[in-house]
DNA sequence: GTGGTCTAGACCACG
DNA sequence: GTGGTCTAGACCACC
């Protein structure tokens, strides 16, 4: 599924998962319509408790990312159906930003990085 | 101060304190050699337990962002003192861009957004 | 646990718990893949507050020499990954060999206690 | 005074100018009859508060290592009237090996600091 | 006056 | 069951 967890993070397990099946999203790889892996696999896989992933599958479904339907697993609904406020987005930038800028990079090199990751992504 | 805390924010209080100072030292509003303000007083605008701003001082001393010594409170120290590693800002920055990218804003609209809000921070 | 507290000690307790347990993993006694006591439970062996232990271990955590899972407890890490700088071990050596020199005890006494305890760490 | 203080170290101000004193003792740069910079000049050449220094100098004397006489300032006395328990130093050993330990240094690197740190000073 | 530490006890989040 | 966080309030240490 190519999702890996970091013990290191301080995010808690689910919310990594979250994340990094978002950012599938963003990029394309999961398309609308995609069936998402069960989740009694996705654990086994992970080496994660199950209820671990149960829980980050109904985060996605909140946000309105994903659909679950008994029986058939979990789809990808629809990019823009996602419930993500202006407000959540800004505040990650800015701290993303605000990180990058005092670990000491010029807004130079900050700018190159923000393009190269954007690149990944399928932005619109 | 210009600190707020969201309730409705998920993350620990200790957490958003250190976060918005951390912001404010990129913005430079609180530059080398700035004194904070004492733990008492920052507990009684927030509106919160002395322990809790207590905590948020401490993560910022153990990242070495400012020095507190006990009678003299909290001084900021070296931005570039500063220890996060690249690991810790490219993971933000991938987690805020596809956030972007799935409310459906498209890619020039991002870059518009991050240089807007790179131009409040002094990055060098 | 093998820890012990002394009131005596000028240190506070959580860092007696701190320079216990790092003593310990020093030793080998407390291996990598080690998982150590619950909070809860350590923190009733030693009859401190819960909040005592768990600001202990939160230090452990930020310098790198155990993992804190929620759900499932704190593991050592890695010795190596350890994030102490020479200057802290340096000072903390002069401070300790002065302390003897001016205890009375000669070269050669100071040399042998020196491998005496050496003995007990699995250095490399 | 040969002395500095390191405001980033954890240890208090009077605590640091106490172990630095205990060493330049250790070292025989101050010996048996030398008198110490009076108080207000040591707080004036070090930067900080007047009741620090004395504070520093009352922790001497409360170890038997000088002594204080009205008018007259204060004088080294004996370096074996000292009053530091074999616990004191012993921990302290400890507590520097475990970290250098900790730090990944091999056994003989350890001895061989231990044997220059020793060197400047002047053990029987 | 500063910050540091500890306790008791509650409630939440995670796995 | 694990750890995380917060509060209220006390007392200590330092400058």
């Amino acid at each position: 599924m190519l999702i890996t967890i970091d013990p290191a993070d301080r995010r808690p397990i689910y919310q990594q998962i979250v994340d990094e099946i978002k950012a599938l999203i963003a990029q394309g790889v999961l398309q609308e319509g995609t069936t998402l892996a069960p989740v009694r696999q996705l654990a086994a896989d992970l080496d994660v408790n199950l209820n671990t992933v149960a829980t980050a599958y109904r985060v996605l479904q909140g946000e309105g990312l994903i659909t679950v339907r008994h029986g058939s697993g979990a789809v990808i609904t629809s990019r823009t159906t996602a419930t993500s406020s202006q407000d959540d987005w800004r505040k990650a930038l800015r701290t993303a930003l605000a990180q990058m800028v005092l670990a000491g990079l010029p807004r130079t090199e900050i700018l190159q990085q923000v393009t190269a990751e954007l690149r990944a992504l399928k932005a619109k």
